[in-house]
DNA sequence: ACATTGACCTGGGAGC
DNA sequence: TGCTCCCAGGTCAATG
């Protein structure tokens, strides 16, 4: 389940192995992912070349000759840079094949992902117009978060969520900042202080930044791996530890429902407002 | 304008 | 063993 840190590690990791390659073709397996892949992106593709990639909320940027191409990978996307006469593995939806012989390959079996094609700025594309601030930009601060949390009626962990607000903030994250800052992730959002909006800032960049270094550590050698990042588990202390003791004050970690998504907290630690 | 729910999809684990 | 059921998760569209 890819969040913010691990699109970012890939970014990092696939820049120098497709930047400057020349595209001559895309293989498309399967095209139904979240939305339909364009039926004629191997036309499209072939023959321009990959010059940057970028990243925006959790969508990798493939910045192109004549536009970009958009990947998001939903909840099991992975993607590989391989020889192309690697043996394929089931759910392996997509080559773009590069003149060197060698491919970018999507695999993805829930199929939660997309691979979309933009002729023009993808920033101004219809899916990441609205998306809200980075998280690791100076525009997600302490008076942009309590602007938001002030006018509104849901718990902070779902808040957190919304990437109209913040992007790239996942399940996982959310449980561990607010576990950080000691707030019960039920708390109604509008409850919060300007103080309280601070610590969860800084506390998000603090999580974030770590586990992109965390996630470059575990990355590094994914060229021969199925591309699978760590998410720094060791250092996980409350996302998937429903029942087991808190690493802090022994206490035994509940698991609740916010917005259709279970969600790990300590009811020592973590106080409601 | 905001909040809530359903839909999409497969693999893996639990329970019988 | 094999079946069924349920869960995991991101995010958009539709509905309230």
């Amino acid at each position: 389940m890819p969040e913010l840190p691990e699109i970012e590690t890939i970014k990092t990791g696939l820049a120098p192995l497709v930047e400057g390659q020349m595209i001559t073709r895309a293989i498309v397996r399967q095209r139904k992912l979240r939305w339909p892949i364009p039926s004629k992106l191997s036309k499209i593709l072939s023959q321009q070349i990959i010059h940057k990639l970028g990243r925006r909320g959790k969508y990798l940027l493939f910045y192109c000759d004549r536009g970009c191409l958009l990947i998001h990978l939903g909840m099991s996307g992975v993607l590989t840079f391989v020889p192309q006469k690697t043996k394929l593995k089931k759910h392996d939806h997509v080559d773009i094949c590069f003149a060197d012989g060698s491919c970018l390959r999507l695999h993805d079996p829930r199929r939660f992902g997309c691979m979309l094609w933009t002729d023009d700025d993808p920033l101004q594309h219809k899916l990441l117009i609205n998306l809200g601030v980075e998280p690791l930009s100076k525009k997600f601060n302490a008076k942009y978060l309590f602007m938001q949390t002030c006018k509104r009626n849901v718990s902070i962990k779902q808040l957190l969520m919304n990437n109209k607000i913040v992007v790239g903030i996942g399940n996982i994250y959310a449980a561990e900042i607010l576990f950080k800052t000691k707030i019960h992730p039920a708390t109604c959002a509008n409850k919060l202080t300007l103080s309280h909006c601070n610590a969860i800032v800084r506390t998000t960049k603090v999580i974030l930044k770590r586990a992109i270094k965390a996630g470059g550590t575990t990355f590094r050698d994914y060229r021969a791996s199925d591309g699978k990042p760590g998410y720094f588990q060791q250092k996980l202390f409350v996302y998937g530890r429903q029942g087991e003791a808190c690493k802090i004050c022994d206490a035994k970690l509940q698991s609740i429902i916010l917005g259709q998504r279970s969600t790990v907290f300590c009811p020592n630690c973590q106080d409601r407002l």
